[in-house]
RNA sequence: GGAGAGGUGUCCGAGUGGCUUAAGGAGCACGCUUGGAAAGCGUGUGUGCGGGCAACCGCACCGAGGGUUCGAAUCCCUCUCUCUCCGCCA
């Protein structure tokens, strides 16, 4: 959620930077400037009235101790004037108020200046690609026919018991996610995040919180009776845990990492993008996120990126980096980052990681702030990546590292798996 | 699931309709005191919104939302969360 007071003195500058996303917010923005202007013209009116109906209540108090009755029958009188008078801009105010709510809902995060104005993927920038595409000659598999020649995971039985998009890892299969999980966990910790293992399940609010409701409602997995939600990433738990809180600012940055799994409902995808292991409903990963002073954001976004670059090559894994361009990028994140890997087999670039800085968007909506040096709070910047979520990333290594009598474990993992080779 | 007790500021905790402008204590900050520290003394110490160049002023907030009343932390209703006991249970 944008800041008022950022859209009342920017208006133009956000009009023009939203209109990267290939939206023209002009008029959703003077409406809530209108209904701004509305709600503290009517704020001052409301006060004025309550501040006198106030003092009127105390007088009688003093009235009635002095044994004055009849005065204070006829304070009574003017009250119940104001009374009905502020009851009706009370009504008022909360309608403007959740009117403005509304509006501000519907604004997305204003793009980062490098953020270049697009309508969709084909329009991303590519910033960095590492490595090269492996050869892997005549014969080689797709990591879904891999999956089955090895027994490593069955997605018939996953049909069985759940459904499609929720596969069982078996055997060295599941071994492998295991030690991946380990690995990427252990790779955080040592660049200095926490670890944390928090709740699967969160509130209305939590959904609120981050930004996946109200306007995403349908991508998550509900359970009714309790009004809960199925986390779709660790984000939203995590970046929750710093709801309505003030946090001290040298506790700053505050970074958090937390393997969950994660879970989505990915209505209305379809044909190759959900085959094998692209695109599930259930799927583990492992995830950063951090609280960061606003003057430091950039500089964290940057060490984030590092970071996974750090997490791929030690992986082996062909890899490019995406800005992504603004109608493509997320409701709430300012700037992000894709990381594909090359998928050898499949011969295609696979998302494995999404790293944003969503600068005050979402710490306006939790009411995240810092005490600054100037003794009064502010908001922090938050920000959050993968790193990594794991199917995509197996299913590459399955396809890259596939040999004539086997698949080759990289050496980082080794320790994690007590293999070398599947 | 059943029964009971609770939710007050950064924390503890008093407060059953108007001298509450939320007592008192702790913590924290600053000052005094001291050779230095502790103790002691003094002062300050929440959030949000509105107004103002500012000092400051006003309004709201005692789990949440309604209601009664001129006036509610206090009375009534609904919801919610926590704790204790019982039941069930990895």
């Amino acid at each position: 959620m944008l800041e008022l007071h950022y859209l009342r003195d920017h208006k133009k500058e956000a009009i023009d930077a939203l209109s990267k996303r290939k939206i023209d917010a002009t008029e959703l923005i003077n409406t809530i400037l209108e209904l701004d202007e509305k709600r503290r013209s009517n704020q001052t009116e409301l006060d004025a009235i309550l501040a006198e109906s106030n003092n009127i209540s105390k007088s009688i108090g003093l009235l009635y101790k002095e044994g004055k009755r009849d005065e204070a029958n006829l304070l009574k009188e003017k009250t119940s004037v104001l009374k009905s008078k502020s009851k009706d801009l009370d009504h008022l105010q909360q309608e403007i108020k959740d009117n403005l709510q509304q509006a501000l809902w519907a604004v997305p995060n204003v793009p980062n200046e490098k953020v270049r104005a697009g309508n969709s993927e084909a329009e991303n920038e590519e910033v960095k690609i590492v490595g090269e595409k492996p050869n892997l000659g005549e014969n080689n598999k797709a990591h879904w026919d891999l999956a089955d020649q090895y027994d490593l995971i069955d997605f018939e039985l996953g049909v069985k018991i759940s459904g499609a998009g929720f596969p069982v890892y078996k055997g060295k299969g599941a071994r492998l996610q295991r030690a991946m999980i380990n690995f990427f966990l252990d790779e955080n910790c040592k660049a200095g995040y926490k670890e944390y293992q928090p709740p699967h399940f969160v509130n209305e609010e939590s959904g609120y919180g981050t930004g996946q409701l109200p306007d995403k409602e349908g991508q998550m997995y509900h359970m009714q009776d309790d009004n809960l939600y199925a986390i779709p990433t660790a984000e939203v738990p995590v970046t929750n845990f710093f709801r309505d809180e003030i946090v001290k600012l040298e506790d700053l940055p505050i970074q958090c990492t937390a393997y969950t799994p994660c879970f989505r409902r990915e209505a209305g995808s379809y044909g190759k993008d959900v085959r094998g292991l692209n695109r599930l409903h259930q799927f583990d990963k492992v995830e950063i996120v951090n609280v960061a002073h606003p003057d430091k954001s950039y500089d964290l976004l940057a060490q984030m990126v590092k970071h996974i670059e750090g997490l791929l090559e030690k992986l082996g894994l062909h890899y490019r980096i995406l800005r992504l361009c603004g109608g493509d990028m997320g409701f709430t994140a300012a700037i992000t980052y894709d990381f594909e890997v090359w998928s050898a087999a499949q011969e295609r670039w696979l998302e494995v990681s999404s790293v944003s800085n969503f600068e005050t968007y979402q710490s306006n909506r939790l009411k995240l702030r810092y005490r600054g040096e100037d003794n009064k709070t502010h908001l922090c910047h938050t920000l959050n990546g993968s790193s990594l979520a794991l199917p995509r990333v197996l299913a590459a290594l399955l396809e890259n590292n596939q040999m004539e009598d086997g698949i080759r474990i990289p050496e980082v993992l080794i320790p994690y798996t007590g293999f070398d080779k599947i």
